[in-house]
DNA sequence: GGGTACATGTAATCAGTTACATGATTTA
DNA sequence: TAAATCATGTAACTGATTACATGTACCC
């Protein structure tokens, strides 16, 4: 999967930069550690990103001039990061162009179900309905946080806080784990036929 | 994302390595480059893997005494390597164990659509409609091929050819793609409700 | 004041990607 | 026989992951 896009100056930026980028534009200046929880409210909870990258690329990011950095003198010597204009620009130009890559499915489940007639049938249908019992958990996850969710105030686009971001990223999660839950129920189905028939056979 | 599977022995196989496995188990001693093949006639579809990938991995498995190599002296020195029974069995427990973890979606288009609110409201109705057209390309792609598939003879589960996975790959793609245009679609429909209600204020 | 959870980082490793490079076969 | 394409690999790089390590604040 090909994701990196390289900017007119040159040096090329991935989708974790992206995100660094986008959290400090959307929630102004923050520390790694705040990076960490504002990922694990929201787009976390279906990409994760271990906090040692959110601890080094912010750095990286840095030396490209896309950030400025404060760093305390005492106590916890926190990395305050800040995104500069060029660092705006940077994310304004990659949201100007529209991911234009079919998205990929690197799923291991699909790659066992694409391997299990090598196995019994129970395999296939083990494997489908471990998924969409696993779907199924994350759906109520979704739906409970979205019953929590105050309704979010009908006020100008552009100034969501992160909270109501939670609730546009519940529905994204939401919204993608019935997918899923189509998805591999039609597995199941489509294995129940197929034993069908050779029943019938 | 945690994919690695430790065995018993102590090493660790990626899902290129159950790829690999698997493709050997199913079509029998291949060459890196019959690899390559299969997977683009089949997987390949929504996942890539560089051939490169294919010429490194079955090396290394070889050195785990999952694979055994055979190679060429004259010509091209193709290297075919075989499945051995430690490899069938590596296969079989990783098969026997359905992936437990919830899937993620790294999908650079949810990224964008994430960050969209900083942009005007046609950023994200443009990286949306993008995705709903990618999505359903590769739909009539797949079905296109559906429809060449020969419908399979209903034999002993087991016994496919490549040919007859095609068709199950198709399927799953399709599937998926389906799925994906539905997500998408309920993005579109969402940002156009929230364009109604702000219009309505 | 001792334990525990919170917070902050660095270092080493490694799989995957990209780029490079060349040989073999076919076809015009 | 030259060009194109098919086929086969290696090498360098790099982003992400894993593991390690330590410091700070709070609570009992």
């Amino acid at each position: 999967m090909k994701t990196e896009h390289v900017s007119s100056a040159g040096w090329s930026l991935t989708p974790t930069s992206y995100l660094v980028l986008g959290l400090l534009a959307r929630e102004g200046p923050s520390t790694p550690y705040e990076l960490k929880g504002h990922v694990a409210a929201t787009i976390g909870h279906f990409w994760s990103f271990p906090h040692a990258l959110l601890y080094k690329e912010p750095a990286r990011l840095a030396t490209l001039g896309l950030l400025s950095e404060k760093r305390e003198l005492d106590g916890r010597r926190r990395r305050l990061f800040t995104i500069t204009d060029n660092g705006r620009q940077a994310l304004r130009e990659w949201l100007g162009q529209p991911a234009s890559q079919p998205t990929e499915l690197r799923d291991l489940a699909v790659l066992q179900l694409f391997f299990a007639d090598l196995e019994p049938t129970t395999a296939r249908l083990a494997i489908a309905r471990e998924q969409v019992s696993l779907h199924r958990a994350q759906l109520l996850g979704y739906e409970a946080g979205e019953r929590q969710d105050a309704r979010p105030p009908a006020g100008a686009p552009g100034s969501r806080t992160i909270e109501q971001w939670r609730g546009v990223t519940l529905h994204m999660g939401l919204l993608y784990e019935r997918a899923a839950i189509e998805f591999w129920e039609g597995v199941v189905a489509a294995v129940d036929a197929e034993e069908t028939v050779a029943a019938r056979a």
